[in-house]
This record gives C-alpha cells, structure tokens and sequence, in this order.
RNA sequence: GGAGGCGUGUCCGAGUGGUUUAUGGAAAUGGUUUCGAAAACCAUCGGCCCGAAAGGGCCUCGUAGGUUCGAAUCCUACCGCCUCCGCCA
C-alpha cells in the first residue's frame, strides 16, 4: 500500500506506475473519495463528542436522538472507507528511480558472466539426464500427483541438500538467520503482501496463482519471502537490530493457471519446488546497499559453482505489484539455448511494510544535534531474493556439467557436502 | 477431536454497566540536581483527524460485529494462549 499522502502528491506517477504494470485503478476516485473520507471523520467524530458529552450527563433523550443520526453518518463513513480501501489495494508498488521504463521488452542485461556452454556432443536436457542417472522421476509423478511434479531421488536428494547446506552457511556468514518456515498462512495475511492482489477478496473467491484450502482457510505459500516478511507483522522492530536478514529454506507451492503451454517440459516449471530465500528488513537509507549485497552473495554462489548467467534489470511493466525494483539472474539452459530465469532479487520499499504494519523505531536525535523527547516510527523497506530455487539449480547443474557419456560433474565446492564428485548412469 | 479456563498499554498488574480522561507499579526516553553517577523529583511514554503552531477532537482493553443514552465490563462469531482427556511424528 502507498501513503495516501505520496499519492495526493505524486498522482502522475503512480498513475504510470498503474498503467506501467497494465492494471486499472480509478484514481481520480480515489482522491474524490479521500476528501469524502476525511470529510466523514471528522463529522463523526464531533457527532461522537456529543455523544460522549450526553452520555456523561445521562441525558438519555439527546443520547437517542444523536445515537441515530449517528449511526446513519458512521454507515456512510464505512462505506467510504470500504471503497476507498479497496482502491488503496488495488494500486501497486511505485518503481524506484532507474528502473527502466516499458515492458518487458524493456528489459535490460546489466552484464554477462561466463561463457555459454558449449559441447563437443549433443547434449542431453535435464529429463534425459535424470532419467538415466535415475535421479529425476516425472512419469511416476505424473500418475501419483499429476503434471509438473516431480520425484527427486537418490543423488538428486543429495545434491539438493548440498546445495542447501553451502547457502545457508555462506548467508550465516553475512548475518543471515537460518530458518525454516510454516508452509501454510491464513488467508488475512495474504492481503497484506500484494501479490494477491486485486480487490480485497470476497468470502468465497481465492487467489488463482496460489493452493487454497477452503477447510481451513489456509494458503500454501508461493515463496517462504511470504511466511517470512508477515512473522514482523504489527511490530515495531528496534533500530538497533538492524539490517534484520533471514534465509529461509522452504517448500514453494504454485498453481501455474494460465503458463498451460510454458515449460511443460521436466522440472523447469512445477507445481513444487524447495528454495532458499532472502529476507531483509532495512532502514530506508540502507535499501539500495542491502539490496545491492544480495545480489552479489547470490552472483558470487553462481561464480563458485561455475554456472553462466546474465543479470537483468526488470523494466517498470514486468515488475510484480508490490516490487519497486527486481534485478533477475538468469542462468544458462544448454537445452534450451537460452538463459533463464533462476533468482529474483527485489525491493518491496515500504510497500510491504505499510501494509503488513512493520515498523522501526527511530533515535530521537536529529541530524541537527537536537533531540525529540520520543522516538520517532518510520516503516521499514522489505527486501526479498532468492539465494537457490533448488529445481532450477539442478537442472542448470545436470546440464551444464554432463559428459558425453551422460555422467555429471558436480561442481567442487558442492562436494565436500555430497561426498561425490559425479554421478554416473544407472541404466 | 472432547471438556474447562484465560486474553487489559513495552512489561507486570487492578478494574465485572456511569467521577476510568483506563488505578498502581516497573522499564524506557528527555530534563532538574551532581565533578560524574546512583537516588530523588518533573515531564514524556498507543493510533488517527483538523491545525503553521498553540491546541482541540476521535479511536484504542486479542479481532470483528451486536445490545445500551452510556461497554474493558453484557451478547455473538473468529483468532491466540493455558490445563486436562483422546490421538499422533
């Protein structure tokens, strides 16, 4: 959510922020309704002081009398607010200064690390490769759990906790807190990290992007950013502490509506996956460096496992809704002679953070030397990255590094934690 | 899953329909005092709206509704915590 006041005073931004991202949102209503909003409060709370002053008096006839007339202006002034909130909602993050405008064509390669891989051979896609080295099995997946799923199974297993097990300890090293998040959140809790976005959602209408349990009122998370950014909820958190870092290792649920026809091939694209993901809660004044440091422990990761990629700044169009900023990395796929898109390291601003209500405490002294007799509030900017999306990892791994025999190399500073070197064929 | 209990501010804790503008402590912050500190004392110590400010008003007792002239207090639903039973890794 934007501050009503950032709105009244950047309207032609944020209209190109709304149009940038292709959503519709009437602001013109929007403000009309603010005035009407603050119009209404500030009657009601005069009415209410009358009331408060008959109720003191116990004059009970001027107590009725104000009581319905009341009860009328407070209606009034919830459908207002109700309105006016649903707008507040519906208007999505506002891009940072630098973030190229347009859509995604728009996007821009900030630079290129390594070489695409060549082979001397045709190489072999990800499926092949976990097919003979009998660590990928998508058909027996396919008749238990249906498509996009996958069974990852012997050195598969391995490889994914190795992988687990060198980011979290490079991200301890930066300050990160290891955690392990629940993997269902309630339903109001969703509302507060934009990306089920939208109107605020009616009693019986769920998100199409995410798995729903109506029994229980419950999401499985799309990303632990989701579980982890709402733990601060309501919470003022103490200046001292921060930058506050989190990774977190997590199972991501997705439903994939509406990607029928994208990467049905293998695992690139599943209904789940498990991902290592960064959380920080930032100073304002700390964003753009934090934000920065993330990508680099990401990149540095991808330069001692050897793999090609590219970073890319995403264009104002293809941000997501509560997104400000979002460079992607992008890893080379020999299958499918192209880089794609395995991190996304963002900045919500305050976005986030005014809507789940995270706050920090700010000194009480002023860069003028004089000091506030309390500590100011101000909210936090959330940023979010992905350190591994463990799928798309092995896939790159299994590709980049195979032989021609269809073995696999597995990277050196992965082995000390598979205890192998290689996986060879099975069959 | 069954039965019972509880939820008050940063924390502890009083309050069971009307001098409660939420008693009282503690912690914290600013100040007075001090060579400095401790102690003591004074002030501040949730959110929103109007206002340049001074100030004024409203909201806030887990959350949302409701009853009442008047609700922390009564009613309903939901959320969370505790105890016992059952079940279970």
């Amino acid at each position: 959510m934007l501050d009503i006041n950032f709105i009244r005073e950047n309207l032609e931004k944020v209209k190109k922020a709304v149009k940038d991202k292709k959503l519709e949102v009437d602001l013109d209503k929007l403000l009309k309704l603010d005035g009407e909003r603050r119009k209404l409060t500030t009657d009601v709370d005069e009415l209410r002081a009358k009331k408060n002053e008959a109720a003191k008096k116990k004059d009970i006839e001027a107590g009725k009398k104000i009581k319905s007339e009341l009860n009328e202006l407070e209606k009034k002034l919830h459908e207002v607010e109700k309105q006016w909130q649903d707008l507040m909602y519906q208007i999505p993050n506002v891009p940072v200064e630098g973030v190229p405008e347009g859509d995604a064509s728009n996007n821009k390669i900030l630079r290129k690390e390594g070489e695409p891989t060549k082979f001397e051979f045709t190489p072999k896609d990800h499926v092949e490769l976990g097919e003979i080295l009998d660590i990928i099995d998508i058909p027996r997946a396919a008749k238990v759990s249906g498509t996009r799923f996958g069974y990852l199974k012997n050195e598969g297993v391995l490889l994914e906790f190795a992988l687990v097990q060198l980011a979290i300890e490079t991200l301890r090293k930066e300050k990160f807190i290891p955690i392990i998040p629940p993997a269902l959140l309630k339903k109001e809790i969703t509302d507060g990290l934009g990306y089920w976005h939208g109107k605020i959602d009616d009693e019986h209408t769920a998100n199409e992007n995410y798995y729903y349990l109506p029994t229980d009122n419950l999401y499985l998370i799309g990303t632990g950013e989701h579980v982890i950014v709402s733990m601060h909820s309501d919470e003022v958190l103490d200046e001292k502490e921060l930058p506050k870092k989190y990774v977190a290792f997590s199972p991501c649920f997705r439903r994939e509506a509406g990607s029928y026809g994208q990467d049905t091939k293998g695992i690139f694209r599943v209904h789940q996956f498990d991902k290592v993901e960064m959380v920080a809660f930032v100073k304002p004044e700390d964003d753009e460096t934090e934000r920065g440091k993330m990508l680099s422990i990401a990149e540095d990761l991808m330069k001692r496992l050897g793999l090609p990629y590219q970073v890319v700044q995403l264009a104002s169009g293809d941000l997501s809704f509560p997104g400000a900023e979002t460079k992607d990395i992008e890893t080379w796929i020999p299958s499918q002679g192209k880089f794609r898109e395995t991190h996304s390291i963002s900045t919500t601003t305050d976005f986030q953070a005014r809507r789940l209500n995270i706050k920090y405490e700010i000194p009480p002294v002023f860069s003028n030397g004089s000091i506030a007799s309390q500590p100011l509030k101000g909210y936090v900017h959330i940023l979010n990255g992905t350190c591994f999306a463990i799928g798309r990892m092995i896939i790159a791994i299994l590709e980049n590094f195979q032989r021609e025999d269809g073995s696999v190399k597995i990277p050196e500073v992965l082995q000390k934690y598979t205890g192998f070197s290689e996986i060879t064929p099975k069959k």
